[in-house]
DNA sequence: TCCTTAATGAGAGTCATTCTCCTTTAGTGA
DNA sequence: TCACTAAAGGAGAATGACTCTCATTAAGGA
């Protein structure tokens, strides 16, 4: 808890920004939801603790926080922003019942796709990550 | 051209969808916009032809056509959507630079990942499909 | 501790999408 | 061919996620 805080506390100087209490607690919400939350979950989430927070604040830090590199827009076919606090390269379950996003990671899948790519040819593109969109329905759902 | 619509009010029929004017025009600017329009998109290539059509009929018309599996909706990190007419399964391209959105169409690939899923255990989750979100930059933007 | 400048708060504004309700029309069957 | 009916479309208001503006506050460096 006191470690996350000054984990999130490090991240945020390394990166040179400013560390305030406002982008201390959505790192904390982005982190603490596990599930892809979009801003209205993070808001939600954080006015327990932090109940004069703008929404505009929110919106302007998660802004922040993706071009520094410190969390990723996750692509949805819905008009709502989703972000992802893990930023090191993994792949999504989508439910088609639900709104729910899981993670999928696995090093054998890795592979093969950078196998894959790294014997393609892409003329005039530079690659920068591959992500796979898993989509099915979860019995549970 | 004339066999374009004709096909169209096919696909509508088999569907058991009405065949109306505007349901024809939303597709036949869905197939002539190459690159995964947004209903603006639509909306502006089909007020040539078409001026009074309501923007509430082509969001409507553009949800039918999704459910009936006319086409599909584009995953993407904004909060704006987009369709894509092409409904066999194939992958896609992302400039990080502009919202071009490429198709990439490739048999090995598919293969691949067929050979990696039917082998992964999944359990308590059915299975529907699987895009690769390629993401990096064109030289060209 | 003070200063500078970036960050935040409050609230108005924007705009893609949805909703409501009335009118029109596609498709069916006499 | 015609009339009927349910489904589809038109107009425009409503919604809501996100953005903007600008005055105030506070983080971090001197
Ligand atoms: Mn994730
Ligand atoms: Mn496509
Ligand atoms: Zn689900
Ligand atoms: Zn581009």
């Amino acid at each position: 808890m006191k470690r996350l805080i000054e984990n999130i506390r490090n991240k945020l100087s390394e990166k040179g920004l400013k560390v305030t209490p406002q982008r201390i607690s959505i790192l904390e919400a982005i982190y603490s939801l596990n599930n892809h939350p979009t801003a209205d979950n993070i808001i939600e989430f954080i006015r327990v603790s932090h109940p004069n927070i703008a929404t505009g604040t929110v919106y302007k830090v998660l802004d922040t926080l993706v071009e520094n590199k410190l969390i990723k827009k996750v692509k949805t076919d819905r008009d709502i922003l989703r972000y992802d606090g893990i930023v090191d390269n993994h792949h999504h379950i989508y439910c088609s019942e639900c709104d729910l996003i899981e993670d999928y990671k696995d090093e054998e899948l890795d592979v093969l796709l950078k196998e894959y790519f790294n014997k393609k040819q892409f003329e005039g593109f530079k690659l920068e990550d591959i992500v796979v969109q898993i989509r099915g329905t979860f019995d549970k759902c």
